[in-house]
RNA sequence: GUGCCCGUAGCUCAGCUGGAUAGAGCGUCGCCCUCCGGAGGCGAAGGUCGGGGGUUCGAAUCCCUCCGGGCACGCCA
């Protein structure tokens, strides 16, 4: 149950009753109209900006709208107190009993507590990962993982009908170049040419990937075919074998990587099956029915020196007509596809799976790309479907403040699998999701695995494990009590009275319009900064009872408020657990 | 040159989609604790929200413009 949710009604409902009056125009837009938690604690508990919202529209100034508010807003239930304040600012009192009342929700609930129903069921695809099979997963590919998944789960928690997919690009340039690399390796297994070879086939760009990954799969293809690709030299038999035998190689890895991460994909798509069946042509011939693909010249692009640029008549897409800047080619040079030709097919296939509202996570470095995808979708969809793109910005790879060095041109790269071996999945993905998504982040080794403040995973960790510690004492303590989650809800919660107390439960109290807020603006770092508020406004209070012994949570001599306090401290490691479920993050049961 | 992202305390960053006196951690300064309810606590100083215009009851938030940084820029993916 959101508090926040119910009194907008209610507010809504007290302006609605004074429409019908006619104490106020009838038709007044109420969507603005919001009931929050004041900035200030000591403004009241619940604030509304109805009267500075309806002002206008009334035509009356903020105070006199607030008047004729009051003495309803005055009668609703568990309302105690009603104050206008500063520009028009209506701040309601309420009941301490409403809290209490949302700390029974959440020992009711469990680590459902704050899920929602702001999606109303609607399917959302959210695409992430889709690293190319042409090598292991990086920091890079780490980030934008873990933002992908815990904004799928958080969407998933605020009601929408998710779908978790990863595009493979098995089917590109990219795909045949990494098979050239991989036959190299394979001679080198076969001892027909040396690894300086390799080196200086690498040097003179006769091959695009040198990293030392690609022995393993050379030494399993050697295993497997013994040296018959060596004699092979047409290149249209062996590359396509090779191909196919280093993406399912590669993608073996990625899917095992990806678990160790905690993230396993609904659906798996695959450019190459795409075009085989054909939906690339399929999805061009719908654009062409439209009138939206033309043949045409492209300008050489500005500000870069067009040393090997000539005009050469394409394909083109009319993305312009759709917000993009230029249009777009669909076709390369060599009459192939592009890999945007593909990728409208590809997005037209989730629109044809039944999807409306698509999210994709791309490094920043392909916000280039957005546009055009963008306005591939509105013609697809004659404007009806949405793309959102979070692109995720660098990650800085330091330990103790100093670059760990990072060269994907060597071969030597901090993988994703580096991080998880070095620190847990856990602290990975925690610290993944501490800043937001376009902002760089720094990923530091000696701080990530920190026993203090400073470290968020740490702190939320901490005091979930405190709770759980509390739990243990409880069980001595209170032999033959019953400390199970719906035995606490009927601890009598009115021996909560301090304010700190309060102050926590009207933390948890925000914790539903928090996930709300946070799946619909796409942002699940906001979840990393509740929990860490949540955590220290908890240890603040434990740290109240090491001052004055009694407030410490267990009174040996008085059951009764000791329960409630259990009651307290259980909410606060749900609320964390649920939180921590969203990141796909397991809570720890004590530090170690 | 063009487009996108970013610019908030000395540092690292929040700021709930336009609300009240702009917050937190670190650092600095002052006081307290040395306790396994442990991996510190309390308090203070510190801001022209990059600059300048505009929109309105009200702007860090929206629009314009300039400055500074990052990314990208026909047939790579």
């Amino acid at each position: 149950m959101n508090i926040f949710a119910t009194y907008k009604t209610h507010i809504d409902a007290v302006v609605g009753a004074l429409m019908a009056e006619g104490a106020l125009p009838a038709g007044l837009d109420l969507t603005r109209v919001a009931a929050e938690p004041p900035r200030e604690a000591g403004h009241g508990d619940i604030s509304t900006n109805a009267a500075m919202i309806l002002a206008k529209p009334v035509g009356k100034p903020p105070r006199a709208v607030a008047e004729l508010l009051v003495e309803r807003l005055k009668k609703l239930p568990d309302v105690t107190d009603v104050s206008i304040a500063g520009p028009g600012f209506i701040n309601l009192k309420i009941n301490d009993d409403l809290w209490r009342g949302a700390l029974r929700d959440v020992l009711v609930e469990g680590i459902r507590y704050g899920n929602a129903d702001v999606g109303k069921g609607e399917p959302i695809n959210v695409e992430y990962v889709s690293a190319n099979p042409t090598g292991p997963m990086h920091v890079g590919h780490a980030r934008g993982a873990v933002v992908g998944d815990a904004l799928a789960n958080l969407l998933a928690k605020a009601g929408f009908k998710v779908t978790k997919e990863y595009y493979i690009n098995d089917a590109g340039g990219q795909v045949d170049n990494v098979a050239r690399a991989l036959r190299m390796r394979y001679l080198q297994v076969l001892g027909k040419i040396t690894a300086e070879d390799v080196k200086g086939a690498l040097e003179r760009k006769e091959i695009q990937y040198g990293g030392e990954y690609l022995m393993p799969v050379a030494e399993a293809l050697a295993a497997r075919d013994g040296d018959k690709w060596a004699a092979v030299t047409d290149d249209a038999l062996w590359i396509p074998p090779l191909r196919d035998f280093i993406v399912a190689f590669m993608m073996k890895i990625v899917k095992e990587d990806l678990a160790a991460m905690g993230i396993h994909h609904d659906v798996f798509s695959s450019e190459k099956a795409l075009t085989v069946a054909g939906k690339v042509d399929d999805a061009l011939a719908f654009l062409e029915g439209k009138g939206l693909t033309y043949t045409g010249v492209l300008e050489p692009p500005k500000g870069k020196t067009p040393d090997d640029y000539e005009p050469r008549p394409q394909l083109l897409f009319k993305a312009t007509q759709f917000g993009d800047e230029i249009d777009r080619p669909l076709k390369k040079s060599n009459g192939s596809w592009t890999y945007f030709a593909a990728d409208i097919a590809y997005h037209k296939d989730k629109v044809d799976r039944g999807f409306n509202t698509l999210i994709n996570i791309w490094g920043a470095d392909h916000g280039g790309y957005v546009k055009r995808v963008a306005a591939a979708l509105k013609a697809l969809t004659d404007g009806k479907g949405s793309l959102d793109v979070l692109l995720c910005q660098m990650v800085r790879v330091l330990n103790n403040g100093e670059p760990v060095k990072m060269s994907k041109r060597s071969g030597t790269f901090i993988t994703m699998r580096d991080l998880i071996e070095e620190v847990g999945k856990d602290v990975v993905r925690f610290i993944m999701l501490t800043r937001k998504n376009d902002a760089p982040l720094d990923f530091d080794f000696a701080k990530v695995t920190e026993k203090s403040r400073e470290n968020p995973v740490f702190y939320v960790q901490y005091a979930h494990a405190r709770g759980r510690s509390v739990f243990r004492h409880a069980a001595e303590m209170f032999k033959g009590a019953d400390l199970m989650d719906k035995g606490l809800a009927a601890a009598d919660l009115s021996r909560l009275t301090d304010s700190d107390e309060i102050g926590v439960l009207r933390a948890i109290a925000s914790w539903p319009r928090t996930v709300e807020s946070a799946a619909l603006a796409h942002e699940p770092h906001r979840l990393a900064f509740y929990m860490y508020d949540l955590a220290s406004a908890f240890h603040a209070l434990w740290n109240k009872g090491n001052d004055a012994a009694e407030l410490r949570f267990l009174q040996p001599e008085d059951q009764a408020v000791s329960l409630a306090r259990l009651a307290l401290v259980r909410a606060v490691g749900l609320v964390i657990a649920s939180g921590l479920a969203v990141f796909g993050v397991e809570p720890v049961e004590e530090m170690r």
